[in-house]
DNA sequence: GCCCAGGCCTTTC
DNA sequence: GAAAGGCATGGG
């Protein structure tokens, strides 16, 4: 009885994939400024694995499948998410004008990285997923973050299907909240557990809406009063999520940038991170990427 | 065994 | 307000 009720369920999901496969739509648009590799492998995002031509990733509880093809970018998604990716991918901006504006601090090895890496995108990612993911960033490597989420995300995520393959949606505040911190600390998150758990229960409270509308500042400010969210993880949050693209966030990786490569002669994060929002405006963010994605491939 | 990774919290001065 | 320890875990 028990085998055949599975049975049935595999059925009915392999026909609603087959119904999902014939409802999906593909945006397509000029590769030069959008790469895939370079937009999701540059440590914004971490729910995404290689698949034929390129990626499926996973935002939130959607799903999507992009690659290159003929000097064109193509993203494939159920209809009814096609909008939430072309926002995601962040598709209104210019890009050309982003790589120019990189290139006029002339700094040579921001020039140098901006033009390596100009088809990178900054992400708009779901706000939630983004504010849990970096809190387990902290003082970690991504390929650990990648494996601690994805565990997350089979524990107390919605099982769903995209392309006929079984998936985890990245699960609610409330999935969250119900989980103890020995369920995280099993799933490798170690010390950060508290921090997910007491998270969890404030956002499954009050929700985290009252965050949009925020400037970048009073944002911040808010941010810095979650458990496990310091000044880092405050910008990049704010910038992945919020699209507060003045913010610089400043780890390992980029102060290494600002020692060796900027001649920067501060040690302290949040010297640092304050000279270099200044001298980059509203820019930060994008120069922020740029350099981290560079450093950590040469 | 050591050092490092998209740092932050608590304690102490 | 600044500085110093402590912190889980796995890869190199």
């Amino acid at each position: 009885m028990r085998n055949r009720k599975q049975y049935n369920t595999t059925a009915v999901d392999k026909l609603l994939a087959a119904v999902y496969n014939l409802i999906m739509k593909t945006i397509t648009c000029k590769s030069e400024y959008f790469n895939p590799k370079d937009t999701i492998e540059c440590g914004q995002v971490f729910r995404y694995y290689q698949h034929e031509k390129g990626y499926i990733l996973y935002s939130a509880d959607k799903a999507c499948y992009i690659y290159c093809e003929n000097e064109q970018t193509h993203i494939k998604a159920e209809d009814c998410d096609a909008d939430y990716f072309y926002n995601y991918f962040d598709l209104d901006r210019n890009y050309f004008d982003i790589v120019r504006h990189a290139s006029s601090f002339n700094v040579d090895y921001l020039t140098k990285a901006a033009n390596a890496a100009k088809g990178l995108r900054l992400l708009n990612q779901d706000k939630q997923e983004t504010l849990f993911s970096f809190i387990i960033s902290q003082n970690n490597n991504i390929p650990r973050i990648k494996k601690i989420i994805e565990g997350i995300c089979r524990a107390l995520g919605e099982r769903k299907f995209f392309m006929g393959k079984e998936y985890y949606t990245f699960p609610t505040a409330t999935a969250l909240a119900s989980a103890s911190a020995s369920l995280y600390k099993s799933l490798g998150a170690g010390y950060r557990d508290e921090f997910i758990c007491q998270v969890a229960q404030r956002v499954s409270k009050e929700g985290i809406a009252h965050l949009d509308n925020l400037s970048a500042q009073e944002l911040k400010k808010e941010l810095l009063t979650y458990k496990g969210v310091g000044p880092k993880v405050a910008d990049c949050v704010a910038l992945f999520a919020y699209k507060k693209t003045e913010s610089f966030p400043v780890d390992t990786w980029i102060k290494k940038v600002y020692k060796e490569d900027l001649g920067g002669t501060q040690t302290d994060r949040k010297k640092i991170a304050a000279h270099l929002q200044n001298t980059f405006g509203e820019y930060s963010g994008f120069v922020q990427q740029y350099l981290f994605y560079f450093k950590r491939q040469n």
